[in-house]
RNA sequence: GCCAGGGUAGCUCAGCGGUAGAGCAGGGGACUCAUAAGCCCUUGGUCGGGAGUUCGAUUCUCCCCCCUGGCACCA
């Protein structure tokens, strides 16, 4: 059972600010984002926290092609990720930006801590590196011909000294971990499939972690607090994302009541960085901290969106503008499509037909006309008058919004959005089978009439609650239309919450149609 | 090479031992409160291929093929 008083932290991966948010970013977020207004319905505390990886090579080398210090070029890419979240309507609670104060002194304070509890140590190791390229090659960059090609220049074999974190010596206790929280109330990865294959990997796990790079090579990252001539790299940075924010401090003796108010996290992550930064390396690093077992967090690892069946990527230039298409065609059709047309951890392919296809089917069609016809019959009949009767859909109604709780609590939106879907539809069909067009030509009817208005009121207001995480705007606007003004929540999908003699308001299409290409 | 996910109607998917299902799209019809929406009916599939177990397999077993991901290896 959900402990309901405690806070609900959920937080996504952070996008790396090296260019434009594409629609996997977008997706991340609106699936976080449903999963935390759920939860905020139920009137479960939440922190919602997200943001932006600035730091690193890739970052420093774009920033110096464009002649912009890394500082301004970052600034500029996340300005364009916030805007993206602000026009998508993602709710969070708290915005994680790597380049914050608050996040070096905490990454600092990790890495002093571990340095000094024996975690860490510096070796001398050598590889190829591409001049060009300033950076380190690894096997995978050889071609078939076991040459480094063109693209990388000169190579040079070097050696240099670095810092690494003893990752190898928490191989067996993660083992265990995975095993023992496999398949228990409370698993380590979700969905299933994807902590044995975590396990796998983590079975053939050898060696250390590197964290660390020169400053002769990088300039732009997080200082090491013992050795002023090296920067983290990426793994301590990046991942601390996660408790820096949630006011984690490092120092020995900390007070901690408050991290500990928002830990652990739900860590919403691509299928991409499960294995190895956040199945591994995060959660070592936990432990060598001095995190329980019980304080890990819980991996939710989600697909991806394919184009045509092709992965998205650059080189394809099938890369999904995702502020285009909440420009195009509204938030709340993009947020609809991206909720209902995924599994929960499975991949599917991205259509932008199929985007018209439900917003016209399912919002405009069946919600939205549905919203309109029965404010417009209370308003021809009654002058938009209710009057409180029984319904024999009460007991469908509250059965779909409890299966709708049933698969937010287990993270698939999709499912969710099939059980709000069914009962637009029933109410739909109830229309058909009562012509209310009929009964209000016969005055013994009105009874009658006045049983269905009702049913198709209350229906849609508990409707707009469980559009609520959804498209929350469309959901308030839904209910603006009915006048129904309280707060949502779970516990307002109970039946029979609108009063006898409740006015509706004026009819207002919600959700135009999106006129398709022939 | 090893591990995992997927391969079911035009599209997106559910089913997972008893002679194939939903939504959308397509076709037909009745209605009119409504965003030319909604409702009813309907066309459509040798359930990736092959073998086996079984009275019976989409569903279980084995082999193979294709797509996706992880790990490893070669170079």
């Amino acid at each position: 059972m959900t402990d309901m008083a405690r806070t609900f932290s959920i937080t996504t991966a952070i996008d790396y600010t090296n260019g434009a948010p594409h629609i996997g970013h977008a997706y991340e977020k609106v699936l976080t984002d449903a999963i935390a207004r759920h939860r905020r319905l139920r009137g479960q505390p939440v922190f919602f926290l997200t943001g932006v990886d600035q730091h690193g090579q890739k970052v420093q080398q774009s920033a110096q092609k464009l002649g912009l210090e890394p500082k301004a070029f970052v600034d500029g890419i996340t300005a364009q990720f916030l805007a993206l979240w602000s026009k998508l309507g993602i709710s969070h609670d708290a915005w994680a930006a790597t380049t914050e104060p608050v996040h070096i002194r905490c990454v600092q304070g990790m890495l002093q801590r571990l340095w000094d509890s024996g975690h860490f140590y510096k070796d001398k190791r050598g590889g190829h590196y591409s001049v060009r390229q300033e950076q380190f090659l690894t096997e995978k960059e050889r071609g078939p011909d076991g040459e480094f090609g063109p693209e990388w220049g000169e190579v040079v074999y070097i050696e240099e000294e670095n810092y690494y974190f003893k990752l190898a010596e928490h191989r067996d206790w993660l083992l265990g971990l995975i095993d023992s929280r496999s398949k228990s109330a409370h698993p380590l990865v979700i969905p299933e499939f994807r902590a044995a294959e975590l396990r796998n990997a983590v079975e053939k796990l050898s060696g250390d972690l590197c964290i660390s790079r020169p400053k002769s090579r990088l300039t732009w990252g997080i200082e090491m607090p013992f050795d002023p001539g090296f920067v983290t790299y990426v793994w301590f940075d990046a991942l601390s994302n996660y408790i820096s924010f949630a006011g984690y401090d490092p120092s020995p003796g900390a007070d901690l009541s408050t991290f500990q108010s928002l830990w652990p996290a739900v860590h919403v992550i691509g299928k991409d960085i499960l294995v190895p930064p956040h199945g591994i390396y995060w959660l070592a690093m936990l432990r060598a901290l001095g995190f329980a077992d019980n304080e890990m967090p819980t991996l939710l690892v989600h697909g991806w969106w394919n184009i045509a069946g092709a992965k998205m990527s650059k080189s394809l230039g099938n890369i999904v503008d995702p502020a285009a298409l909440a420009e195009k065609y509204g938030p709340a059709a993009l947020r609809w499509y991206l909720l209902a047309d995924i599994a929960t951890g499975r991949d599917a392919d991205f259509s932008i037909e199929r985007l018209e296809q439900r917003y016209n089917a399912e919002l405009a069609n069946n919600i939205g006309n549905l919203l309109n016809r029965t404010l417009n019959m209370t308003r021809r009949y009654r002058g938009g008058t209710l009057k409180k009767c029984g319904s024999p859909l009460a007991g469908f109604v509250s059965e779909k919004a409890k299966a709708w709780d049933a698969a937010m609590e287990s993270y698939q939106p999709h499912a969710a959005i099939e059980a709000a879907m069914e009962i637009a539809v029933r109410c739909n069909a109830h229309v058909e089978e009562t012509a209310p067009w009929k009964l209000a030509k016969d005055e013994a009817q009105a009874a009658q009439l006045d049983g269905v208005l009702y049913t198709l009121s209350e229906s849609l207001r508990i409707l707009s609650i469980l559009l609520e995480p959804f498209i929350p705007e469309q959901a308030a606007a839904m209910r603006a239309q009915l006048n129904w003004t309280a707060e949502p929540s779970t516990a307002a999908t109970e039946w029979g919450l609108l009063p006898d003699g409740h006015q509706l308001s004026e009819p207002v299409p919600l959700f135009p149609r999106i006129e398709l290409q022939p």
